[in-house]
Order: structure tokens, then sequence, then C-alpha cells
DNA sequence: GAAAACTCTACTAAATAAGTAGGGTATTAA
DNA sequence: TTAATACCCTACTTATTTAGTAGAGTTTTC
């Protein structure tokens, strides 16, 4: 299940990406359009930031925009700072393994063995789309 | 992440799959193997019998046993017993179907349209894959 | 009837998600 | 320099979920 975090902070990539100029957008402004808390949204776009997706500024005339292209930011990336790990267990993952402490032989492990299909088919999806892919043609004609 | 819950499940799934014939597997034998705690294991194994994957007998010689075989019990059906919608989201699923609340419009939502492809990768992948498939063909022949 | 082994319901503790609160800091304009 | 603006940061709260555990009941076999 996708997390709210994960969610609202594609939505807020998005509005970003959705935007003319690199002017900064105010976290209230993305968090009234997008029905989120704005409070919420500081902090998921704080780690967003931190992540290298966007830049900020304080003060008058302040607020967040994209620090790259849109067809630049991948959504393996930005999945991973916000949803964490894309494998759905730690034995198949390529960025955060481990070893199961219950499993005796990897080898042979069914569990492994799926979702290690899954985790590929996942990367695949995301490999494949970066934030200009999912935004939406008609909107960004406005 | 995957749950705990769905790990030992396919782990259940996978022990009964191994078996040479129908013979009652107790929950203690598969607990053991697997290690796994007997009691959380029997409430898994409960919700699968419930689902139709598994049945049992009570007593002596009793336990747990595949009600289908191997190759006609579906990663599909599977998951969505242990771990629910393959859906990321409500508003991509087939079986789950909900809208979003906070989406003005599906059709131009960018969540919905990465989510969509992630849901259609993953359902590939269960489909793709009956207990028998994920079965190691080395245990097999024990 | 007793033993075996599942069935069922309820409870507990820990972790996590989804926020909210409150104060600090940097930038800009007057 | 000061005040306003708007992000930055840390911590806290509440609710939910996960991952079990407990205990009693029921069914089957011998």
């Amino acid at each position: 299940m996708l997390s709210k975090k994960t969610k609202y902070g594609l939505k807020a990539l998005a509005y970003l990406g959705y935007q003319k100029d690199r002017k900064p957008v105010q976290i209230s402004e993305i968090a009234e359009h997008e029905n989120i808390s704005q409070k919420f949204l500081e902090s998921i776009l704080l780690s967003l930031r931190k992540s290298g997706f966007l830049s900020s500024k304080k003060g008058k005339g302040g607020g967040y925009y994209l620090l790259k292209e849109p067809n630049e930011i991948y959504m393996t990336d930005v999945m991973r700072v916000l949803e964490g790990p894309i494998a759905m267990v730690p034995c198949v993952s390529l960025n955060f393994y481990e070893s199961c402490e219950d499993c005796p032989d990897e080898k042979s492990c069914s569990v492994h063995k799926l979702m290690l299909q899954v985790r590929d088919s996942a990367l695949e999806v995301y490999r494949n789309n970066t934030l200009q892919d999912i935004l939406c043609d008609k909107e960004l004609k406005k």
C-alpha cells in the first residue's frame, strides 16, 4: 500500500513539474491545491529537497522549485526516498540487501524467487518513468 | 514491504508443496522447519484454509494439506488473501476499487498514472507464477 | 473417555503512519 | 536595523497496524 507520504510527495513533484518557470512555489499553495496538510507536506518537501530533487528559497517570494528537469527525475529514485526499498524483502534488494535470518538457503527459497521477479517488474516500471512521463499532457498545456 | 504474515504463508504453502503425498502435515512441523511461531502460523494457515488453498484434518494424524495442485495455485490469489490488494492505491485496484477523496480527476492524476503501471507489472508476475513455479527443483527431488 | 491437533476469539506490545506543535533560521524589503 | 516572510528543524501525539501470544473450545481418532 502506497503511503500518504509518497502519494503527497508525488503530487507535489507533479505540481512543481507543471509550473512554467522555476519560480518558487510556496508550500501553502501546493498544500491547498492538492488537499494536503501543510505541515505534513512541509516535512515531505524537506526530505525531497535533502535528496536533491528540489531546491528552496526562504523569505519573500520564497518556496520550492524543481532542481532538475522533469525528464531527469526518475521514479526509481523518487520511490526510494519516499517509500524506501523497492524490493519487498531485503534479500532481493539491490540497494539495501540483507540476508534473511530465517531462511536456510536463499537459492532454494520460494519467497525469494517470487520477490525477485516482483522487484524486477517494479524496477522496470520506475526506470521507464520520469516525472515528465507521469505528467498529464492536458495539464501541461495550461 | 512484505508482511511477515505473507512471507510465512508463502513458506508454509511451499513446504506443503514439497510434500510427496497429501498426508496432513502438522502446524508444529512446518513451524519448526521454517522458523515460524507456531501460534502465528496457526492463524495464517487458518485463513489460507478458509480461502480454499488448504484443507485440514483434526485429531490423530491430523494437519494441513494442499487442496489443489501446486500448479493450480496462482500467486495472484495467494497474495490477495495474504497481503490484500495488489494495487498500491485503491483507485487502480481491479478488485477493491475506490476513488480518491483528494484527487480532482483520476484521468489527469500522475500518481494514478504511475500506480496503474506498477499494478499491471505486479499482476503480470503473479499471473505467471503458480506455487509450482516458485518451488525449487532441487528440493522437489528429495 | 482421553489424546491429539485444529479452531476460534481475544488480548498484548511494539512499531509505524499520519499527522500536529512550536520554535528557530535565513532571506528580502523597507 | 527591523520586520515580515517562508522555509527549517525537532519533537510530540494519536491512531492504526503488525506480529505475535493466551486460552479455551471443538472435532477426530483410538
